[in-house]
This record gives structure tokens, sequence and C-alpha cells, in this order.
DNA sequence: GTCAATTAGTTACATATGAAACTAATAGTA
DNA sequence: TACTATTAGTTTCATATGTAACTAATTGAC
């Protein structure tokens, strides 16, 4: 049996699975390198000043909801932020358990300053593609993540 | 200033990077674990594995610019896979610092075995999209990988 | 041939990450 | 009230990862 008498033909460069990870990691990477530069901030830290921006008060289990990132991953980007003093905690009155975070006036001036520059980004990146065709790639990505959640048991 | 005046909408949540790396984390986690749990493999080492299986002989050098994996990485995936005894190396004939990788009987039996596996998973995958769908969303992340090539200076 | 520059691959080190154990507070139940 | 179960968040520990330094081999210039 030769080499190339494969079970059946698995390209590994047009393996939908590996073709989205290696897309996501290319633009993270680009994405973290300019936070970090610009701001000093992690992706974690950034998605953090994100959410906590929009919604100050929030709790840090809700900002792990809301950013796919898990609690380990959002204590230490919080201590980390709070050590920066761009981040500040209070303890729930009605709940001594959980914290309510705020972002300090220099964090809100960073916030300030990064916003507009993830969405000129991210303009600078979908700007490669028509409306239509980021609707589209919505839909698709909705529909695979549709797929390929938790709670389906496919495999 | 209320706090909802942001400097102009951001929400995470809709924000491309952001969907495209949950999406792509989803995907990856569901599959490295199947990987390892049916045969004890890393992402890592299956992309190895599947780029060794298709072209016998190759280099490390050429795994890496293959897989998008970086010549660490490449390093450890082929050393776990040689004790494994999944994988054999012989130093190239014509250029002594060249190693050159082949599946051993080992490597070949889970290989033939992973393949309709990891083909199969992603039908399942894709398979929640059309072939038209499918087609689309090639091209769009075509596009989407060109725009964030390191090559091209956007950012 | 000899020596500097380059290339293939590995190793060492420092940091990032996730699972599990832990602490502290609350909720539920008797 | 007291006692257990649950929840919020932190810390610990073991592993994964990337950068930079390294070794070994080759190439190219002289």
């Amino acid at each position: 049996m030769p080499d190339s008498d494969n079970v059946s033909l698995l390209r590994l460069r047009e393996f939908l699975p590996y073709r989205l990870s290696v897309l996501s990691n290319t633009i993270s990477t680009r994405i973290a390198a300019l936070y970090d530069r610009e701001f000093g901030l992690s992706i974690w830290q950034w998605r953090v000043m994100a959410v906590v921006g929009d919604r100050p008060g929030i709790s840090a289990t809700e900002i792990g909801q809301l950013t796919a990132m898990d609690k380990v991953a959002v204590s230490r980007a919080i201590a980390a932020m709070i050590q920066m003093g761009y981040l500040e905690r209070k303890t729930s009155e009605t709940d001594g358990r959980r914290s309510q975070l705020f972002l300090t006036p220099a964090g809100r001036d960073v916030y300030e300053l990064i916003v507009p520059i993830a969405l000129a980004e991210e303009q600078k990146l979908s700007g490669a593609l028509t409306e239509d065709e980021q609707q589209e790639l919505e839909r698709l990505m909705g529909k695979l993540a549709d797929a390929a959640s938790p709670d389906r048991e496919l495999w």
C-alpha cells in the first residue's frame, strides 16, 4: 500500500477547525500586540475593561459570562487592573461575596482612548468585507457557534 | 457625564475579533478533548501527524510552515510522538541539520483511525451549513485572512 | 581551506494558563 | 439557631507556551 493511499483525503489546510484557529490566532496576536504596546493591557484585561466600561458595577462572575473568560482569568485580570489603578472594587452591600467593579478616572481615560482604536481596528478588518458580506459572516458564524456549542451533544 | 455616554458604542459581543476568538476556542477545545480522550494526542501532535501522514519524509521546519506552528511547538510535538512510538526520525543524508520524519507502523495505525474521525467531526460542524454557505464562509475567511495577514501593514 | 554568516532544531527560562483546592459569605432547611 | 449546600472569588500547583540563547551543520566569501 503506497504512502499516498490515505484512508480518505485530509488536507490540514483545508480543514475548517484548523483554518478558523489560524485566522483567529493571527488576528488575536496582532490585536494583543497593539493593546500591549499602546496601553500595556493584555487581551483579557482589555475585555474586562470593555465590559466594565459598558456596565459599571458589574461583578466578576458576570464579566466571565459576558466575555467567555473563566473565573481565574477574570480574577487575575481584575487584580492586575486594580494594581494599575484602572479599576476599583467595592463589596456589594447586599452580598458580601460579590464585588462590584468600576473604572477609576484613569481607567475611564484609557477606556475612552482605546474604544475608538478598537473600533477602527475592527473596521480595518471587517472593512475587507462589504456590508452584506459582514452580515453573512455573522450569520454563518452564528450557525457554527450553535453547532459547536457545548450544550449540544454532537460528538 | 452619565456612565452610558460612551465615546462610541462598543459591545464586546458584537466585536468581530472577539467573536472569532470565542468561536475558534469553542471548536478547538472540543476537538482537543476528543483527540486527547481517544488517542492521547494534543492538537499540536495531531497536526504534526496529519502532515507527516500526508507527506512522509517532511522536515520539522516544513511542518511548521504547513501547520502555522512555531518551531518550538513543532520540536516538542515531534519529541513527544517519537516517545510515544508514533514517529520516526532520520537525519537527511544531504543535510545533517535536517531531520526527515515518518510515521511508524503504530503511528500509521493511529493516523488511519483518526483521519476519518477528524473528517466526520468537521462534517458535523460544517454540516450545519449548506454547500453554498460553506463555500461562502471559505471565501469570507480568505478575505479576512488576507486583510489580517502579517505582511500587510494595516495597523 | 578557513572563517563569518545562516539555517535546523533543541534547551532553558520566564510567564501564562487551567483544574482543583481553598476561603468567605449566603441560602436553605430543620 | 445550627448545620449543610451553594456561590463568589482567590490561591496553589502542575503544565503549556513563547522568547531568547544555544548547539550543530551548512553555505558563501575570500
